[in-house]
DNA sequence: TTGAAAGCGCTAACAC
DNA sequence: GTGTTAGCGCTTTCAA
């Protein structure tokens, strides 16, 4: 069934079936009514490919994730992926799924299969950031980077890390290192000035994840008693070593938190992000701008930190 | 720019811009190759929602995941979904994600956003499944289900737990448990029977997630000491609680193995399913299905059974 | 308030 | 081999 049909069914013109479902345009609240009614009883809706072309849009977002290989075992992304939907859905649109891999972005770009993209995750020179911006596909980065123009949200990753190294060193008095992830990762940098805002000249390990026994070893070696690992993988490989070495003469916390530290006793102290929110916010962000809207170049989005079962909460908004 | 201002540009009309494009119908070659050399050089490409208007499609494929509340902790499903997408991308399709919410699916389905669907884990009385069922939209589920008519594509369960308790009964001996998830969950439910064949009568404890403290004291008071966890989730949560009570005089083993299983020593053998390829191939089976194709009712996928650093391999294809 | 007609960008049936 | 024409289903001027 088409607008067309219900036209001829009612004995109006499709223009006014049209306006009488969109809401644009002037029709009498009779024929609205009618053009309504029969909807509902006949099941109609738009055909939204149809609707699409005539706007010329698409009514898609592609949000990118890292691709496979690249990807760690968090539910992190998939929790930010229905963050999105969610928002969009708000607004009739969908998600489509595309891997951070240039050719896949770069096909649905050129048949303009989405009208913009979430970028979730970047590292330094990101290709397919760079084709985005060449391509001015408008664009939101979960994330922080350096590059010009970028419309980001991301948590105050600095802010968490300076906080809860602060709290940790607070607690215990104990010498502090950072286990961290690679340096090419943006989100790595940031947090490494934030620990260091609290514990200066402290030692850092970059890189972790590719040897995790080597980086406890040194840091050990070096006299570090109180370990903050960058995120959640790190840290759970960390808490899992230290276990398996019996070590327990010291104390782990972690900058990036996920249920797979939830298991490990005693409580690990982390910062907690609401991933989904972060997706809902770069989609809404995104959707902004497809409006034509400006929107703030930087969003830094709460965070609250997780003290065994207390929950002390400290929140940042910036713009 | 569109194919009317190319045909304009080299003196043809749109038509044959057209089919010098797609390849479909006669062209001649040098024709074919003006037109390629001027889409190259003016990087034209062709508008997908004008083509999928025509053609009367969407060329989307809708991928439906649990909800965020019923989101397990597990890379699972973004495994799948990379996969479905890579498949998806060699047929010039998207995936767009979906949460197992009806209103979610049925505006997308209603308003034609996509040709079929794929659906990742199914419980008991689906809602979303009936919908789609009812609504005659194609689709294949990523699991297995009693309802009939329905493609399913799945790992091999039911033998996987049936292989894997059997290695394990021979190399230990020791009474054998299952520490099973919802009986809810079609999936469960054929461990169980896999479980069984190896193991008769034995104990199982159902929905061991919600409380798993007390499903091991009951399975350990039973004399239970070669336990086998349903999946990566449950096997888990069983190992931290074990390494935390300081248990070592018992097995471990689990029928769903992910990256989380692997940071526990000893090695904890499980069954690997490749979630890429599942994702692939249901929607391989779901593309020939909207090509009119008839496809298997059900394909089993292989799967392999880690042991430790060896990794011995058990294959089965039926359908 | 309503309708006729043109158009969104592409495909395809039917001529030539 | 190429062009004409009529769609795909909806939106949107522009008149009436």
């Amino acid at each position: 069934m088409t607008i067309d049909d219900i036209a001829g069914a009612l004995g109006v013109s499709k223009t006014t079936v049209s306006r009488a479902i969109s809401g644009n345009g002037r029709v009498s609240p009779e024929t609205r009514r009618r053009v309504l009614e029969y909807m509902q009883e006949h099941d109609f809706h738009p055909n939204v490919i149809a609707q699409n072309l005539a706007a010329g849009r698409s009514s898609n977002i592609a949000f990118i994730v890292p691709g496979r290989e690249a990807l760690a075992d968090t539910p992190y992304f998939l929790r930010c992926l229905l963050g999105a939907e969610a928002k969009a859905a708000e607004f009739s649109n969908e998600i489509i799924l595309l891997p951070s891999e240039l050719d896949r972005v770069k096909r649905v770009a050129e048949r303009r299969k989405a009208d913009g993209a979430i970028l979730s995750r970047s590292v330094d020179n990101d290709a397919v950031m760079e084709y985005l911006i060449d391509r001015q596909l408008p664009f939101v980065l979960i994330g922080s980077t350096d590059r010009d123009g970028v419309t980001q949200v991301d948590g105050d990753h600095r802010a968490a890390a300076r906080i809860l190294t602060k709290i940790m060193l607070e607690k215990h008095d104990l010498k502090a290192a950072l286990l961290n992830g690679e340096r090419t990762h943006t989100v790595n940098r940031t947090r490494a000035e934030g620990f260091l805002d609290s514990a200066p000249d402290a030692d850092i390990a970059w890189d972790a994840l590719s040897n995790i026994g080597e980086a406890l070893d040194s840091l050990l070696e070096k006299g570090n008693r109180l370990l903050l690992a960058a995120d959640d993988v790190i840290c759970s490989l960390l808490a899992h070593e230290c276990d398996r070495r019996g070590v327990t003469d010291i104390k782990i916390a972690s900058f990036f938190s996920s249920d797979s530290l939830k298991m490990f006793r005693p409580d690990i102290p982390a910062v907690e992000f609401d991933s989904e929110l972060q997706g809902a916010e770069a989609c809404s962000l995104l959707l902004r701008k497809l409006d034509g809207e400006t929107t703030p170049r930087i969003t830094l989005l709460d965070y609250k930190i997780y003290l065994g079962n207390e929950t002390e909460t400290a929140c940042e908004t910036c713009e």
